[in-house]
DNA sequence: CGCTTCGCTCAACACGCATAGAGTGAAGCC
DNA sequence: GGCTTCACTCTATGCGTGTTGAGCGAAGCG
């Protein structure tokens, strides 16, 4: 009868139920990608994952590979720059990889898209690693720690190498 | 009408040429596995490679996986066991990967035996080189060696990282 | 309250896949 | 030289995929 609010107000207005439902298709396709890399994940499964209609996933991004692109897409703020020392091979060890990262090396070996994005990232990890090391040979060096950390990470995170 | 062989005489007996198109059908599943990956990778495209029929290469192998099992059995010889010292590092620069190891490695991430087959590889390497190092620690330090050579072999032979 | 908008689902399509079974022609054998 | 064997190809089947367009029901708005 009264038009004032109930307790649990779910969300109700469109755009909000809709960008409800944009975030958690790509949370959902970061899940499937992270875990069975971008071959072997079906758009049906994202789709299950989220909760909705397998249309619904290409509605919102066109096609799988768009919604890849998304779901791998590297939020700039934290992993960045400062930390590049090696720390990093302790931290490797302790700190969980965000669903990105985690569904962006999942298929590097085997998505050319993937393949390029990392190696984009990796690139400017090894850069910023290099001019604060200097010297010659700075970059081979820089490139050395970063794919030790590369292989760190793939060994722990997934290969399940203890 | 003479009986005697021709000067270019192929190989003509059943088993040999058997035996001949079973080698080509695993050549060209090992070139195939190491470029895409198991997943992308179909028994169409091995065959094509090998110049047979499809289901020629399921008369020989039963199935996509066999197949595959088959493709990524390492050749116990050479990449065994003393040559594990950090030279490693510099050779992987340089020495070109066995397209068994490349096939393996591609899929790794994407495919369940894949992972456990390297991890296996993996673990073996590690035990012996821990077995050389001694003192505490050794498994730990062997792990990490192993692991960067891991990394820095994606790299350079996977993601064209110079 | 009635009309419009639109987020979402339903149902369907064409395609390429792994795989199976029948057919064929040459090698092997007596 | 004729019968058998068998390496190989041809053809077909069922299935799951990415993707599309029509339809439905509730939110938005006057």
């Amino acid at each position: 009868m009264d038009e004032g609010n109930v307790a649990s107000k779910p969300i109700t207005t469109r755009a909000a139920r809709r960008a409800a439902s944009q975030a958690r298709i790509l949370d959902a396709a970061r899940q499937a990608f992270g875990a069975r890399g971008f071959e072997a994940t079906t758009v049906r499964e994202v789709a299950r994952r989220a909760g909705v209609d397998p249309s619904l996933v290409l509605q919102h991004y066109g096609s799988k590979s768009a919604l890849f692109t998304a779901a791998i897409q590297l939020t700039a703020g934290e992993p960045a720059q400062a930390a590049d020392h090696l720390d990093d091979v302790l931290k490797v060890r302790a700190t969980a990889l965000p669903p990105e990262m985690r569904a962006l090396v999942r298929s590097m070996l085997t998505t050319p898209e993937a393949s390029e994005a990392i190696r984009g990232h990796l690139d400017e990890r090894i850069g910023n690693l290099a001019a604060g090391i200097g010297g010659p040979d700075a970059e081979l060096r820089a490139a050395v720690a970063v794919s030790s950390i590369l292989g760190l990470t793939v060994a722990r995170h997934f290969l399940q190498l203890r």
